[in-house]
DNA sequence: TGTACATCAGTGAACGCGCGTTCACTGATGTAC
DNA sequence: TGTACATCAGTGAACGCGCGTTCACTGATGTAC
C-alpha cells in the first residue's frame, strides 16, 4: 500500500543558485498584505488590493495561499517570529546592565514603541482571533514567547540586582505587555489627523510612570 | 430672498403620544448594527447584513443615514453614552465606602467588565478613529470624559481616605483605562474557542494584582 | 555545451454573485376643516 | 367625528460595479541525455 518515494535533492535547493522564486513572491505578497491591511484594514482589504500593490494579478495570489485568511495567518507567524528575534536580541544586551530596573524600562519603551503599521496588524489579528479559533491559538502561542522571555528577563533582572519579588515575574510580565498593548493603540486611534507637534497627553511618558510604579511596589 | 417659515409645533412633539417612528427604527438598526459587527467585524458587516438582521430592507437604512461609517458614529455614540451613564451611577455609589481602595477595585472589576460585543466593537473602532480624523475626535472626546470622572474619583476616593498620591490623579487614571483595555482585548481573543473550563491565565486576578501594585506604589 | 522536454509560476480573460445605491411607489401616520 | 389631503417611512425592483474564483495558456526555469 505504500509506494516509495525516492526525493531527488537538486542542486538549487542546496547552493544559494536560481531557485524557484515561489518563496520570494510569498515573501512580496506578505510585504503588500501588511501594507494593505495597516492601510485599510484586514477585512476591507480585498486580493484585488494586495495583489495590485504587489504587483500582481489575482491568479498569483490563489497559486501561494487558498484563502486570504490563510494568508493572513503567515502574515502573523512571519511578523512575530521577527518581533520575536528582535526582543532576543534586545534582552541579551539589558542583562549585563547595572541598575535593572531603569535600564530595563528605557530599553523596553525604545525598541517595543512599535510602529503604527504593525500596532494596527496586530491589532487586527487580535479581533480575527477572536473569531477564529486558529487564529486565536497561534496568538496565544506568541503571547506565550513573549510572556516567557519578558518573565526571563524580569526574574535574571531582579537576581542580578539582588531585589525580592513581591509577585510572580509571570503575572508581572503579562501586565506589562497588557499595559503596552493597551497604551499603544490608544496612541495610534488618539492621534489620526492631529498634527504632530504633540502636546496633549503624553503616551510615553504615561508609560514610563506606570512601568516605574509597577516596577516599585512589586519589589522590595 | 427669504421666505419666512412658520414650523407649527405638532402637539405629538410634545406629548409623548405616537410619534414617527423614525427614531424607533434608527434603534433598530444601532442594535442589529451592534450585533452584527460584534459578529463579523464593522468593515466585513454590509448594510444587507445589517437590515436583514434588524428586519429591514436596503432602502430603510438609506433613509436614515448616508454611509455605513455615519451610522458607526451614531453607534458609538449612542453606546458611549450609555456607558458614561452606567459609570457615572456606580462612582456615586462608591464615594461612600470606607476604604476606597479595596472597594474602588472591587467595583471597577465588577462593572468594567466590559461585555465581549462592546470589546469588540469599540477595539473596531479604535482602528476605524485611526483611518479616520472625526472618528478619532469622537473617540478622544469619549476617552476624557471616562478619564475626567475616573480622575475625580481618585482625588476624592485619597482625599477621603487620607492618602497622598505620589502621581497626579489624571495620570493614574490614563494608566488605569489603558490596562484595562489592554486586559479585556487580550482575554477576549485569548478566549475564542476554549473551552469555559477555565484554567489558563487568569486575566481577571491579574487585573487584580496589576490595580493593587498600581494603587499601593502612587498612594502614601 | 546543446537540445528537447517537463514543470513551475504567474497571466489575463471569463463568469457570476452580492452588494451599494437610487428611485418610483405605497401603506401608515398625522393634519385641516 | 368624518373626510380629504399631505407627508412620512419604508418597500422592493433595477442597474452596474467590483471582486472572488477558476482555468486554459505561456514564458521562464530547471532537468536529462
Amino acid at each position: 500500500m505504500h509506494r516509495i518515494q525516492f526525493r531527488i535533492v537538486r542542486a538549487q535547493d542546496v547552493e544559494g543558485r536560481p531557485k524557484r522564486r515561489r518563496a520570494e513572491t510569498v515573501e512580496r505578497l506578505l510585504d503588500a498584505a501588511l501594507e494593505t491591511f495597516a492601510d485599510i484594514g484586514f477585512a476591507a482589504a480585498s486580493v484585488e488590493d494586495i495583489c495590485r500593490r504587489g504587483g500582481f494579478t489575482r491568479g498569483a495570489f490563489y497559486s501561494s495561499f487558498r484563502t486570504r485568511d490563510e494568508l493572513f495567518g503567515a502574515l502573523f507567524a512571519r511578523e512575530t517570529a521577527r518581533e520575536l528575534a528582535r526582543a532576543e536580541e534586545l534582552l541579551v544586551g539589558i542583562e549585563d546592565e547595572a541598575d535593572p530596573v531603569a535600564t530595563a524600562v528605557d530599553a523596553c519603551l525604545s525598541t517595543f514603541r512599535a510602529d503604527r503599521t504593525w500596532v494596527l496588524v496586530h491589532t487586527e489579528y487580535q479581533l480575527h482571533a477572536s473569531r477564529h479559533p486558529e487564529a486565536a491559538a497561534a496568538l496565544r502561542t506568541h503571547v506565550a514567547a513573549l510572556r516567557t522571555q519578558l518573565t526571563g528577563l524580569i526574574e535574571r533582572g531582579a537576581a542580578r540586582a539582588g531585589l525580592r519579588l513581591g509577585v510572580p515575574a509571570g503575572e508581572l510580565a503579562g501586565i506589562l505587555l497588557a499595559l503596552h498593548g493597551g497604551l499603544v493603540l490608544q496612541q495610534v486611534s488618539d492621534d489620526a489627523g492631529r498634527a504632530s507637534t504633540g502636546h496633549g497627553s503624553d503616551p510615553p511618558d504615561l508609560e514610563r510612570t506606570a512601568l516605574l510604579l509597577l516596577l516599585r511596589s512589586a519589589t522590595s
